[in-house]
DNA sequence: TACGAAATCGTAATCATTCTGATTTAGGTC
DNA sequence: GACCTAAATCAGAATGATTACGATTTCGTA
């Protein structure tokens, strides 16, 4: 993202603080920064040792539980399968995810049909929805390529 | 899922188990069973629990790695978002899930819509698609319910 | 500048899940 | 049916991510 855009989506938050009472604190919004500036759906971890970087005090505990809060804000999102530990994206446009399932990699991309995708009946029956989310699950090239050295390496005829 | 139907998913594992060379195990069975049996997507704390009424001496360590290879032999799926501990399905129809964000209530349903889902052109570029997790979000109506008797209690204008 | 509530820090605790090493069992062979 | 061996299980300890705690600091307002 560009650093204009995420000077953009910092000043968004810092209204949004305002206007719930919520206070717009240094990590907070370095925290968020760091995240905005992400190409790869970071895990907590690693936003920790970024931010570190220029705040070096900061706890595990604030990462954690501002990563919470901008969650529940709507601010970021918590994406990636079960099997691995959570991570987290900033891209607040309606978008999807492409998910390694050797590497982790997480894609973004657009899909007009995943956006509007139909309720069916029997969910509706079930509650009301207020939100998709939409995983394409496979194999990256990179690991793909992996793959295939380790193929010729192995050697089915030597 | 009706009783005969189980022991035909159970009858096709150990199956699968000859075929691979992996050994059908009372544990392994009992589990597979009593997720066939469950409708609402249990964790592994309560398959745990159930199965131990049948198999006292069976240990976490069992249920979590026979939950492990089954997923990994396709013959059951990790469902559920991020925020809570893993939850299993035993439904291999292909169908999609309405998740609770309130209680945690997973429910199934089918829809042809989102089975046929055409894979955008800049995915196909990341790698090659495997799978997908379609989940719907929302509310269910339990929960809807217990938030307007609150809602009463609370009273805006008493 | 001072105040009080909210947030942070550092560390300890918790929870789900995985590992370890000793023991048992499935399933093939005689 | 007894025997063998690799694979699987068990109990309990260990790990790793996440959360809770009590003391201290900071934000936002007066």
């Amino acid at each position: 993202m560009p650093r204009e855009q995420i000077e953009k989506r910092v000043a968004e938050f810092l209204e949004l603080c305002r206007q719930q009472g919520v206070k717009a604190t240094h990590q907070r919004t370095e925290i968020l920064r760091e995240l905005a500036g992400s190409e790869e759906h970071p895990d907590a971890e690693t936003i920790l040792n970024r931010v570190r970087q220029r705040v070096p005090a900061i706890s595990v505990d604030t990462v954690y539980r501002t990563l919470k809060l901008l969650e529940d804000k709507g601010v970021i999102a918590r994406v990636g399968s079960m099997r691995d530990r959570a991570r987290f994206d900033a891209n607040t446009d309606r978008h999807h995810h492409f998910v390694c399932t050797e590497c982790g990699m997480i894609g973004d991309f657009y899909s007009d049909a995943m956006d509007r995708l139909p309720v069916p009946q029997e969910v509706s029956e079930m509650g009301s929805v207020e939100g998709v989310y939409v995983e394409l699950r496979g194999v990256c090239r990179k690991c793909k390529q992996k793959a295939m050295k380790a193929e010729v390496r192995t050697g089915d005829e030597p």
